[in-house]
DNA sequence: AAGTGTGAAGCAGTTCACAGCA
DNA sequence: TGCTGTGAACTGCTTCACACTT
């Protein structure tokens, strides 16, 4: 099954499959069978095995998977080999609790700047990484960043994106509650924390 | 079609539509088509039909649909038509970026709680909303609330869940990078913003 | 003329069952 | 014996085409 092209629903667990394997490396583990992976992930033993399928044999019948292996072959596939820069637009609450979060290394990703258009908060550093002035946003380039945060007012949210995309970003994390337009080579993944909290009536 | 099985990707596109319908309702527009609302939302007229062809005829041939008794009747089927409670459960930096939102409104939703462990928080006022002490997180019961909001550390994540479920929770929205163990009857939303920004840089 | 509602076709993802390997 | 890898069956969602309504 090796090189068919990949259903996306797989490429979507993979990075639940990495967040296993942290886990489970943290445990102290240095092997995972498809069945222990799978619990962690919530889905089924198969399930597993059949999205590693497309990519190659990754396992040993009779024993499981090489957790440090795996690591390193999931992250290969994602891209998350090489260390990728991130640059955060709109330092408000929501963006300064973005930069304090720590959980973005083991990924191999770095905030390497961040903007605002408030003269207040321009210069002031949080969590380490400097606050810069939004009219400036062309030392992304520079920077070599291909991925953005944005948590700026929704009004705003369009015309920021469209300055990222000029400046070379790729790749963008949405927390407006506002559906962006961007170029096809251009991805982007909106959290509406609003929205997520609206859909749990129904199941309940 | 009427009262067939609902299927699943059809409810997860309700919320879309729902926030399609605001903005159309701001934009000062009364009736929408299947093709604008579908625009708004990133697919296609024919599956915004379909969608809502299996909970009865919504539109009017010709025409389109009335936006106001539209954004009711998606309203209706989320349970959205009576406002739900929610607490918040890590009074932290993304606990606070939280209770500052003000998108929660529209969806019928309100905070009503927010509790942490640190005695320095406690009593103190983040955007109205008063910081009690996680101790006393039975007084939830009493609060009527059946949504939580969980920004607590990884570590006590599961034990704090575990209390939630016990004062009459039943869906969550999960902020931790850990997956949650729930009873059936629970429902749980993740947003891992670590996982969520290490899922871009495969599709650049 | 414009736009909805839906049966039927097509397609993609999930599940199964089992052969094969350590 | 235990666990992987995978063709084949199955399931369910998406897409189409068009009859029907205003």
């Amino acid at each position: 099954m090796r090189y068919a092209r990949i259903p996306d629903q797989t490429i979507r667990r993979l990075p639940l499959y990495l967040r296993a394997l942290f886990f489970v490396a943290e445990q102290g583990q240095s092997e995972v069978s498809s069945k222990d992976l799978a619990q962690y992930v919530g889905v089924h033993g198969w399930q597993v095995r059949k999205d590693f399928s497309f990519f190659g044999e990754f396992g040993r019948p009779g024993v499981g998977y090489r957790v440090s292996w795996l690591t390193e072959q999931i992250k290969t596939i994602l891209r998350l080999d090489s260390e990728k820069k991130a640059v955060l637009v709109g330092a408000g609450n929501l963006g300064a609790a973005v930069l304090s979060f720590s959980g973005f290394q083991k990924y191999n990703l770095a905030i390497v700047a961040a903007f605002d258009a408030d003269a207040e908060k321009i210069g002031q550093r949080v969590s380490g990484v400097e606050i810069m002035d939004i009219a400036c946003l062309e030392s992304v380039s520079e920077l070599g960043a291909t991925l953005a945060i944005v948590t700026v007012p929704g009004e705003v949210a369009q015309d920021v994106v469209g300055q990222l995309i000029n400046v070379g970003i790729k790749g963008i994390l949405n927390f407006t509650s506002c559906r962006l337009i961007v170029p096809d080579q251009v991805r982007v993944t909106n959290i509406d924390i609003g929205m997520d909290l609206a859909s749990l009536p129904y199941y309940i």
